[in-house]
DNA sequence: TTATATTGATAGGAATTACCTATCTTTAAA
DNA sequence: TTTAAAGATAGGTAATTCCTATCAATATAA
């Protein structure tokens, strides 16, 4: 069996036309006819129905197309490894972050690494926790940027920084004239929260139970944005992250922004990637280069 | 790129001497070395480290030899997806099962699938359902047989029977005397169970609940056979699947086993395999071969 | 030191094969 | 009936894989 037919299977299962499949395969159509028919040969089973007006895949033809597909990724693999062997700051990287940090993070980020690193394509990816997880098990993803801990065993894990809440309250509450606030002055009152599936929801969550504060019930904000448009309107205050939050506050703002005295309630941000990973190399030198973009940041 | 080649330095990676690997490959030594370079020339790295004594692979060696066997596999399984298309029941197939089944139930279907299907081959893997799930995912695994339901969505399951529970208790308890009982009997009694992580621990607990019995916290069986050992022992009193009880009882056994009265209690036992699986069409045979002999075990 | 065995590289040639162009066959539509 | 479209077939060429024979370098034994 040859690299080379698997690829004329896929191209004739994506085309369902010869000329089109030998064509996208830069060769002549006998020579994909031949070829093809030499694979049905070597396994014994018709792959493609050649009737006159159309081309059809025979079930076992589909089946096998998938797995030619998925050879053929592998291939495509090894060409990574060497090149990141090469220059461990090249290739495409799939990167996934969680909302709650993609949008505020990433601005901060991107420019630097894309001056530092040219060479490096990054695809970036924003779904929450669980599914990150799933998707970088599956190769899907190559690195995750997103709190931690998380349960999880066997991937790898690099810090990257401490993010400290400040508590977001409307601007005509009573809190929102001190310029600092305590955990213990939340004590009995009520949070609005991210809804459920939020990794952030049940950082907010800790806080208030070590702070005695508790969640109000009724409403479920889907994302921070939201959220900061209903501590807008009045209807609460909530916990927000460094990141998210506006770097000067006008006097016109609806929401003031206050910072916590020590000890500050934070999160931990961090890498994760599946351990033996040969791209480790690669997020080192990210690990550096964020880190050093967020202490830019600090000043 | 050719398979050959990532077949070359698979075979030097694993013997670190050209020829044994040439042998291995049925090549000549100067055809595999040719090859070989050819492979580097085209990935632009050195793979192997040809010094006079020894052999040894670069670290870039390394990775893509590890990668290369992946693809290598995956090409395998094109033959084994054709195979399975020509006929259904050959082939190998990994199946796993729980340790409360495995055992019991294999003498059971292994002689009627053996006759009937002699060309399939299995493998046979005994984990705990976590374990299970993750290596069918990891394509590890082809098929598990297992107690249902499980929590995982992108698994298709097929039916295979009810296996209902039967008291096992020492000769000389008090109940040993009935010749049948009733979950409510059970009321406020104290059971042995199995340790952490046997889904059969989980279920029982189920029925204890119902029943309004209560776990013996002191003791944690790590096997089946251990529980049943203490039982013996007059320790105590636990659930028995059906299976795991012996077929007659002898006056001079140490444990009475009491079948329930109805409703009996029992668990759900079926098959698990990846959704869209090749070998779909071979599982639902078994399926059918299983609950044959599974019928026939009745009478 | 010198002979010998081991191991991978090199050279040159034969067999195979992947590919091309040109042509044929079959079918559907004009 | 003709024409167009699409895949199969034929024959030839260039590339490639593999072989045998041989070389070069090293380690070990005499």
């Amino acid at each position: 069996m040859k690299l080379r037919e698997l690829e004329y299977l896929v191209a004739v299962d994506e085309e369902r036309h010869f000329n089109r499949a030998a064509e996208r395969c830069f060769v002549s159509q006998p020579t994909l006819s031949g070829q093809l028919k030499k694979l049905e040969d070597e396994l014994g089973v018709l792959l493609v129905e050649r009737t006159r007006r159309r081309v059809a895949m025979t079930e076992a033809g589909k089946a096998v197309a998938v797995q030619a597909r998925k050879v053929l990724t592998e291939v495509k693999t090894i060409k990574e490894i060497v090149q990141a062997f090469d220059d461990p700051m090249s290739g495409e990287l799939h990167v996934g972050l969680i909302p709650t940090l993609a949008p505020y993070l990433l601005p901060r980020i991107m420019p630097g690494i894309r001056t530092q690193y040219p060479k490096i394509k990054l695809w970036l990816h924003e779904y929450q926790t669980a599914v990150l997880l799933e998707k970088l098990r599956r190769a899907e993803l190559d690195l995750l940027i997103l709190a931690l801990p998380v349960d999880s065993n066997d991937f790898s894990q690099l810090h990257l920084f401490n993010e400290p809440f400040q508590l977001a309250v409307p601007k005509d509450e009573e809190l929102a004239k001190q310029p600092i606030i305590t955990l213990d002055e939340l004590s009995d009152r009520e949070m609005l929260l991210l809804e459920e599936g939020h990794c952030l929801r049940g950082q907010a969550l800790d806080i208030c139970f070590m702070a005695g504060a508790q969640e109000n019930v009724g409403f479920h904000a889907s994302s921070l944005e939201t959220l900061r448009q209903m501590v807008g309107e009045g209807m609460g205050m909530t916990l927000m992250p460094q990141l998210a939050v506006p770097a000067q506050q006008s006097g016109q703002d609806r929401i003031r922004y206050l910072p916590f005295a020590d000890p500050k309630p934070s999160r931990h941000i961090g890498m994760l990637y599946r351990r033996g990973s040969y791209r480790e190399e690669t997020f080192i030198n990210l690990q550096q280069q964020i880190q050093q973009a967020m202490e830019q940041e600090q000043k």
